[in-house]
DNA sequence: TAACTGTTATACATAATATATAACAGTTAT
DNA sequence: ATAACTGTTATATATTATGTATAACAGTTA
């Protein structure tokens, strides 16, 4: 695990977390059915309290992103990822619609933002082999 | 001025009210050097409070999509847009990232991606002429 | 038995968000 | 001049979000 967080940050620790392990999934770095080190052992490699590591957990549990077993440990989920639900689509828009109307505002022509969001496309599958 | 605020939303009320009047502007029903209603005014309008809108107004000042003259009033600025700069196309990407991270592991392809964001460009221009 | 799981509970501190009220220094209209 | 309006600033308060600290519980696992 080489997750890095930013302490001095505005973005909440436990949402930097699940940002890092999504992007952990779809880079390849974390593999279906591969566990996640515990909420103390997070924790303590990321200098945080156990309680925003378990935040982070259970938002990410509750998406389908990853399995809890209450004694065994944390499992990223083995029967594959949540799928594109319309309920998930209604978050989509939501959260793209602001970043697209400054995007509109500031002259960004449509062409230019597919070429900027086929850089993070590229950028997150980098590792894929 | 028909913008609405959802007070039950988990969104900021002032960060709402600063994405309702890029979309204006966006959408060409609120053009350059176009007039805003005072703080009070707006904020009576809304049901919120004058220093409510006052954040709003101010953070719209900062990046140049309004001008606040102190004792004429606040107006969609005239001099135009402020421009894709490289450090706003480094928020940009840092906005975007998770939402493209969340998309690729729920299986979105890069073609679907484009086409719901070409629904909320489309939608976003609509009163356009 | 000891060490580890996630979970739950309580308490506390700090920051962000939002409101309430008041005053100030300049217009602008009457 | 007076009144009504601007944005601005200051102070105070309330609520929520974020993060930490500590402890205990029930169930594995070594």
């Amino acid at each position: 695990m080489f997750i890095k967080i930013d302490l001095q940050s505005e973005i909440p620790i436990y949402t930097q977390l699940q940002n890092r392990i999504i992007e952990g999934i779809v880079s390849g770095d974390l593999k279906a059915g591969e566990p996640l080190p515990s909420v103390r052992t997070m924790a303590s490699d990321l200098g945080v309290n156990m309680h925003t590591v378990n935040k982070a957990y259970n938002f990410l549990k509750q998406d389908g992103f990853i399995q809890i077993h209450r004694q065994k440990g944390v499992v990223i989920n083995p029967d594959g990822m949540p799928e594109v639900t319309s309920e998930y689509l209604g978050k989509f828009k939501q959260e793209i619609r602001p970043i697209i109307a400054e995007a509109l505002c500031r002259g960004m022509k449509e062409e230019d933002f597919s070429t900027f969001c086929q850089e993070v496309f590229n950028n997150l599958q980098e590792k894929r082999g």
